[in-house]
DNA sequence: CTGTTAGCGCATTCAT
DNA sequence: ATGAATGCGCTAACAG
C-alpha cells in the first residue's frame, strides 16, 4: 500500500496525491476530494520513513532511562510522551539498565533511527554518553553547556530549599543524628549524581552548623524475596542510633519502611522520603515528603527540546521546577 | 554522515562499504578493515530508516497502552523493551490516555511508522481499533483468533485458581460481606475488561453458592489532592458494611487503604489487592495480595511478537502468566 | 492546475 | 573482489 496504489485508484498522479494529502501546492477541490476518498477507502497512511527520507526529519525523540522499575520513571516517561505527542512526535523508549555500554549502543541506536532529539532521563555514561550525542549533533535535553548551568541551578535551588526546610524541620524537632539512605551506585552516576550530591550537600553544611550528625547509609542494593535491607537495619539498630531517616529515592522509601519496622513511626524514628506519590500519603502514619513534580519537569524539559529541534534558542522560560517540603505525621520529636 | 562518507574516506564504492558493514558478499580482508576504520573513524552509523526502505522491516515495534499511571503499565514497559531489545527491536511507547480516538489515531501513526508489530497493553477502542492493525496487516498481541482464546483461557485459569483461594480463605475466615473495588470505567474496556469481569464472576458464583453477599462498588474516579473515594467511606461506614474490601487493581489499593484509614486492619475490615509491589509489602500491616506477575507476562507477550514478526506460527508455547495468592496480615477473622 | 523527474541513504542485482 | 546502476516511498523542483 503505496501513494502510487492511491495515485491509481484516484486516476491521478503521485504528485497530485503528494500535493493533496499535505495541503501543498495547488490541487484542483474536485481531485483533491477525490484523492482523500481514495485515500479513506484505501487505508492509506504515507510512510513516514519515507516521508522522512526527504525532509530528514524524523517526528521522533528518544527517551533514554537507567531502569524502568522507579514509579518516578513513569511519571518522566508520562511527561515526555505527552509532550512529544502534543507536537506530533512519537516516543522510542530504551532502557540502559544500569550498564554504560548498553546506553552508549542505545544511544548508536537512536543515531541509526535519525531520531531528531533525545531526552535524557538518567544517564549513566557520562561524558563518553554525552560525546555520543554531541558528535552526532543530536539535540537533547538538559542540554550542554549555559543552559545546563542554568537548568541545574535552578534544580538545585529548588531543591535546596525544600531540603533546608527539611533539615531545619528535623532540628526544630530536636534530632541530633539523622541518616540519609542511598543506593552508592546512583550517588556515583555523573547525571543524577550530581543532583543528588548538591542536596546532600545542603543538608550536611546545614546539620553541621547545627552540630548535628548526619550519617550515610548506603543501602547497597535493593532487597528482594522480602528480605530487608541489612544496612538499614544494622545502623538503626546500634547503639546512638539515628533518629530520623532521610530516603534519598522515591523507590528507596518502602524498603526504608520495611527496614524500619519494629520501630514506631514517629515515636521512635522520624521518616523523611524525597518523592511523593498516593502510597506515601496513604501509608500509615502518612509519610513526610519533598516532593517534586516529575511529570511537570519532563513535560518542561521535553518542550525545551522540541523548541530546540526546531531551531529556537534554549532559554531558562522554559524551566519549571517545583520541590515542596510537604509535612505529614512521619516526623515527630526526638525521642528521649 | 552517510554510507557516501564513508565510502569516499575509505576509497572504495558504496555497495564495499555496504558489504563490509553488513558483512554480506565478497570483500577483501583489508579493505574490510579499512572500511571498518573509516566508519568508527568518522562515526558512522548506517541510516536505519534507509534500511528499511529497502528491508521492508523497521526493526520497530510499538507498545501501546491507556494511561502511564500505574506502577503496573510500568513493570509492562520493562519486559516489553527488554525483550524486543534483545531481539535487535526497539520500542515505540504511546499512550491513548483513556480515549479511543486517540488510541486510533496513535494506532494510525504506528501504521505509518511501518513497525513491524504492536504489543497491547490496554486497548480502549475495541473492535475498531482492531480493525486498524488487521486491515494493515499488523503483526500484534495478544493476537487474534484461536491463539488469542487459548492465551485467554491461560490467563483466565491462573486468575481464577488464584481468586479462587482468596475466596475460600475470606469464607473461611468468617466474612459474610465482601465489597470488590472497581473503576467501572475500566470494567467497561474491552480487552481488560474481558479478565476484570472474569475475575469477578469467579468470585461472584463462590460467593454465591457460600451465601456471602459481593457488592460491587464503584470509585468513580481516582481521587485527587488528598481527598479519598466518597464511594468507599460511604459504603463503608453504613450499617451492615463489608467486613473485607478487595481492590480489583494495584493503582487502587492505595486510595482504598486511605479510605478505609480510621478501620483497623484486619481487626475491623480485611484488605486484598490485586497486583502486588514492594508498597503492599512494606504496608502495616503487609497486605494480601493476588499477584501477577506483569514483567513475565509482558515478555513472553513480547518473545511472542517477535516469533510472529519472523512468520512463526503462533502457539500457545509461550504462554507464560502466573498468579498466586499471597496471604499477609491484612486479613482476618470477620468481626463479631 | 497537473505530470514527469530527481534524489533522500541504503542493499542488491548485474557487470566487470 | 569491486563498482555502476536500480529502486524502496515519498516530496519538491521543474515542465507543461
Amino acid at each position: 500500500m503505496t501513494i502510487k496504489d492511491v495515485a491509481a485508484h484516484a486516476g491521478v498522479s503521485i504528485a497530485t496525491v503528494s500535493r493533496a494529502i499535505n495541503d501543498n501546492g495547488y490541487v484542483a477541490a474536485e481531485v483533491k476530494a477525490r484523492v482523500l476518498a481514495s485515500m479513506k477507502q484505501l487505508g492509506f497512511r504515507p510512510s513516514e520513513r519515507a516521508r522522512s527520507m526527504r525532509s530528514s526529519r524524523t517526528m521522533t525523540i528518544g527517551a533514554i532511562v537507567s531502569e524502568l522499575v522507579n514509579p518516578v520513571h513513569l511519571e518522566f516517561l508520562r511527561g515526555v510522551e505527552k509532550t512529544a505527542n502534543e507536537g506530533g512526535y512519537v516516543v522510542l523508549v530504551v532502557s540502559s539498565q544500569g550498564s554504560p555500554d548498553k546506553e552508549r549502543e542505545s544511544l548508536q541506536r537512536m543515531v541509526a533511527e535519525r531520531v531528531d532529539g533525545v531526552v535524557l532521563g538518567t544517564l549513566v555514561g557520562g561524558r563518553k554518553s554525552l560525546a555520543i550525542l554531541a558528535e552526532h549533533n543530536i539535540a537533547h535535553v538538559p542540554p550542554p553547556g549555559p543552559v545546563a548551568a542554568a537548568l541545574n541551578s535552578a534544580w538545585v535551588a529548588e531543591e535546596s530549599a525544600a531540603t533546608r526546610d527539611m533539615g531545619r524541620r528535623l532540628i526544630e524537632l530536636g534530632h541530633r543524628r539523622v541518616a540519609y539512605v542511598v543506593l552508592q551506585e546512583t550517588l556515583d552516576r555523573r547525571s543524577s549524581g550530581f543532583h543528588h550530591r548538591a542536596r546532600f550537600e545542603v543538608l550536611k553544611e546545614l546539620f553541621s552548623d547545627a552540630g548535628v550528625t548526619l550519617d550515610l547509609v548506603d543501602m547497597a542494593r535493593l532487597p528482594t524475596d522480602g528480605s530487608c535491607s541489612e544496612e538499614v537495619v544494622a545502623h538503626s539498630r546500634a547503639p546512638g542510633a539515628p533518629t530520623a531517616w532521610v530516603a534519598c529515592n522515591h523507590i528507596l522509601l518502602p524498603y526504608l519502611l520495611d527496614a524500619l519496622s519494629g520501630l514506631r513511626i514517629p515515636d521512635d524514628v522520624s521518616v523523611v522520603g524525597y518523592g511523593d506519590s498516593i502510597w506515601a500519603t496513604a501509608y500509615r502514619p502518612p509519610i513526610t515528603v519533598i516532593s517534586h513534580d516529575t511529570y511537570r519537569e519532563a513535560r518542561s524539559l521535553t518542550a525545551m527540546l522540541l523548541d530546540s529541534i526546531d531551531g529556537k534558542p534554549l532559554t531558562s522560560a522554559h524551566i519549571d521546577y517545583r520541590s515542596r517540603f510537604i509535612e505529614r505525621e512521619s516526623i515527630g520529636p526526638a525521642p528521649r
